[in-house]
DNA sequence: GATGAATGAGGTTTCATTCAT
DNA sequence: AATGAATGAAACCTCATTCAT
């Protein structure tokens, strides 16, 4: 009776309707009915996978990081070039289609609740501590090669960050100011910014 | 008789309170009773001055914008040299002191909350697009002035503008890793790379 | 310094706003302030004339009958014979303008309340019984000059009464069944029903 | 499983508490914990079963019109007579009883909360029109078999009606000139008069 | 006499959570 | 494992009434 992984995959149908509400009303005005409703279960059935509303929520913000990054694991391995690397895996965080968005917007809704919950707060700081690391690791690399600029690769790795969750957040919000286009040449533009000039072209 | 000063001075005191609750327990946590406790007043004069809670909102995040340009718009005067004007002015936006946090907070909640919301999201254009003009005004300034690199403006006020909200994200949400000298540190380099070296180095 | 007849005047603009509002939206979903707009005064005002809601309800209850009945005085003297003195008084009570349709309502809510308070109930007894002696006495008047048949005028009253109050109420709730017309044949026949047919008539 | 007997015997339960509130405090006076309270259920609960206040008083309302013709039906296929049956049915109205003087209550109600409400105006002219109906049947059944007066029977069912109503309503507001009694005086009185003599009285 | 700002009790409604089945 | 009927605390909002001016 390998019941095991039927509970896993209820739990994530139940994970993947949370954030979708997330994404579509706002953590407060999600209702334990509206993911009950999009699970296709009883509110009973989710209660019975999470104790309290607060655990489900929790869990879901949780997960629609971890789930954001597995999507994106094969570009780390993709490229050879860190700049490419870099350039590939931020293009890739960009809200261009609704995925991504969804999973900003579940993003977006975990900083401002994290402002009041310090249970948030730490999941926060753990997940975000863990994005920035791959950043700083791939300036890292960069730098090893040559093919990025000298400098605390901290630094240059919370630039990157913060310009990112700048961008998003005036993108998200709607400006029609702020194009996907527009977001993509701000991003270019820093990348350009703290890329050292490939050697080839130069000689060439 | 001439009374219009109290009505005035009362629907202040109610948004002072009502911007004081948001920053510290959020939009959705906020109860009408908080913001009446905190005004020493009752939950009927609340109502009486603002028809819903909905409405109460809104004109509290409108005015956490226009409060917060208020208090900074001796800075716009005081420095003839543009680039000094942005560097002022951006340091007065970085949440060092309680007021800038609790005005960031709430900064923080609109957007969030104008993601799921046709009002708010005007009310975000309208204000986030008068701090931008601002800020492409004072670059705008400082290129005519030759202290600010040559590009479009707009672009340039972008990346700032991204910036300063990124960094403020993670400042605000708590990260160990984004303190305030840290946010201090990228902004002026930020500012740096879009300075035209000074005339004295120029010189030499 | 005749202010008593300020005093009354300003009542009576009072109860002449609360009876409108009673007809337009019932006792019920009446607000003082709804007749203070319509009075063009202040809520205060009418408190100042009203000690409570309930007193000013009342009021405008029993001023909706005097008034009305006041309006129909004319009728009373300008017919000899009682059979016609009947036949024009019940006619003006037909709902057929605004005033008596207006006045029919507030009629009606005054049932209606009286079911369930001690006072309104007084109030209709004393109203109600008045307006069934005047015809009890049209009745009567009829008897002794030989154009209404003979019976218990008491008895023949209240059928007149009850036929019009049951025709005014389908009217009143809009029935597509009960037109002024129709409610006009049916008093036309009772009247005829309860009537000596004329001397002159039989003669030739 | 099986279990839809319970959620219609719920829905009765509240819907027989609401008509007694009501009959008791009139529609604007019921509080939905009066009849939660009444139906030993919490308010939730009430709520759980109709939408809103509305919904429960619009449901009420039709219930009493329902219940209580249902418990008139026998009186129609007992008689074979139909000046009997009319007669039956009418007594079977008059207020002498609890449950009927309750259910001419919320009667009363209705068509008075019908004249500020287009959606009771329309469950009132559906459910006396259906009362209506019943009584013209009757006297056309009547005329077909030669005991009730030839004309037209919408017109002679008008008067019936409104005379019904009209009594009721005296009687209801418990005026003391208008006892069970006199009601039912007048009542045959009105039978008689659009009744055919019987046979007896015909033949001589 | 008149005003209208201020009150606060009380009502409807929502919704996370429980528990018998 | 799953359900969904039932709960009840808590929130927003209304509005008659008061009272300083």
């Amino acid at each position: 009776m390998a019941r095991p992984s039927v509970e896993t995959q209820r739990r994530e149908q139940i994970l993947r309707a949370a954030c979708e509400v997330i994404s579509d009303k706002g953590i407060n005005a999600m209702r334990v009915t509206d993911v009950a409703k999009l699970a296709k279960i009883s509110t009973g059935s989710v209660h019975y996978y999470f104790e309290t509303k607060r655990d489900l929520t929790q869990a879901a913000l949780e997960w629609n990081f971890t789930a954001s990054l597995a999507r994106r694991e094969s570009i780390l391995t993709r490229y050879t070039n860190a700049r490419d690397r870099l350039q590939a895996f931020i293009d890739s965080y960009l809200p261009r289609d609704d995925d991504t968005t969804a999973a900003w917007h579940v993003w977006a809704e975990t900083w401002v609740a994290a402002l009041h919950d310090p249970d948030l707060r730490e999941l926060n700081e753990r997940i975000y501590g863990q994005w920035r690391s791959m950043i700083t690791e791939i300036i890292r690399d960069g730098q090893a090669g040559g093919v990025i600029i000298d400098g605390d690769p901290i630094l240059i790795a919370n630039t990157v960050v913060s310009m990112i969750d700048g961008l998003s957040i005036q993108s998200l919000v709607g400006s029609r100011h702020m194009t996907w286009a527009r977001m993509h040449e701000v991003c270019t533009h820093l990348i350009d910014t703290i890329s050292v000039p490939s050697g080839r072209e130069a000689i060439s």
